[in-house]
DNA sequence: GCTGTGATTGAGACTCGGTCTCATATATAC
DNA sequence: GTATATATGAGACCGAGTCTCAATCACAGC
């Protein structure tokens, strides 16, 4: 599952991360642009590495710092988010242009599968409302054993 | 908030460690042990520096290598669990003997309010029988700013 | 279009959380 | 008590991510 919006109305990521850019008072740079690009042509949950990869197998050399400055700015403009730290590294996915999803974990084979829930924005305004909060958003992941994996463990 | 259960009829958490570790064919040493009740010691959110200066401070000179050893044990035997992964280090605290709770992060003084809620088992269990999945528990942590924080940002 | 200037890039040094190695010490079974 | 397999500690090592700095480049102003 990915669900997309609809994007008849939208600006592209493209556009939306100029404008973020400019409105920091930074630069688009052939770099950045292309980062991006590469961010969005795959719906996955993506590190860093893989990210690198996928750029030089397009024949772009840009350097790990690059990318790894990048990232940070991907995800203030909103464009981006952290997903989960696994192996030591972080991972992440574009969302812009997706509804809000959740994570359900395979502990055995580390499947991921994305689930939309309404409830947990019911909870999340209630906290909010509860501890005086101002919410930005919230993370839910759930941990488990897919079927195959349960039949494994006999 | 850190509720706990009733206590008087539980095994305390040295005696689930003991039994844990013999159950693995592993021993029970000095070490671990100290490490364990350290760890019970205080009601927070710790990172295993924190952890090693407190054993030090309680004259204890436990190796960095044993307490990240030990860490995993702790985890994987259910006394404590890996709370946010933040600064660059995973972020820990005890569990056994108190009621599951989900972390509210303020984004501004990165203070951290614990809750409870019943809706998120809910979903959780619903989420498990939609995908066939034997869940085994979940991480629900809610975004935002206190209102300290968000009378800062005017 | 050209220029000037401050932002950005890339290479690689560096940091630091966490792991591994191996010699020494010790818990436990007999 | 002894044997032996497991655990510890010191420090080397690893790898994700950051920092430095010289060279490059985007873009505002002419
Ligand atoms: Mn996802
Ligand atoms: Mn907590
Ligand atoms: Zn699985
Ligand atoms: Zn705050």
């Amino acid at each position: 599952m990915r669900p997309s919006l609809n994007h008849s109305k939208m600006k592209s990521e493209l556009e939306v991360f100029r404008e973020f850019l400019e409105q920091k008072g930074m630069r688009s740079t052939p770099e950045r642009e292309a980062i991006l690009t590469e961010v969005f042509a795959h719906h996955d949950h993506f590190d860093v590495e893989e990210l690198i990869m996928r750029l030089r197998h397009q024949g772009l050399r840009i350097s790990r710092a690059s990318v790894y400055r990048t990232m940070p700015l991907l995800v203030e403009s909103g464009l981006v988010q952290e997903v989960f730290f696994e192996d030591g590294h972080m991972h992440y996915e574009h969302i812009y242009g997706h509804e809000h999803h959740c994570h359900l974990r395979c502990l055995g084979c580390r499947k991921i599968i994305e689930f939309r829930n309404g409830a947990v924005e019911e909870v999340e305004k209630r906290i909010g409302q509860d501890q005086q909060f101002e919410i930005t958003g919230h993370k839910l992941e759930i941990y488990g054993y897919c079927q195959a994996c349960q039949e494994k463990k006999d």
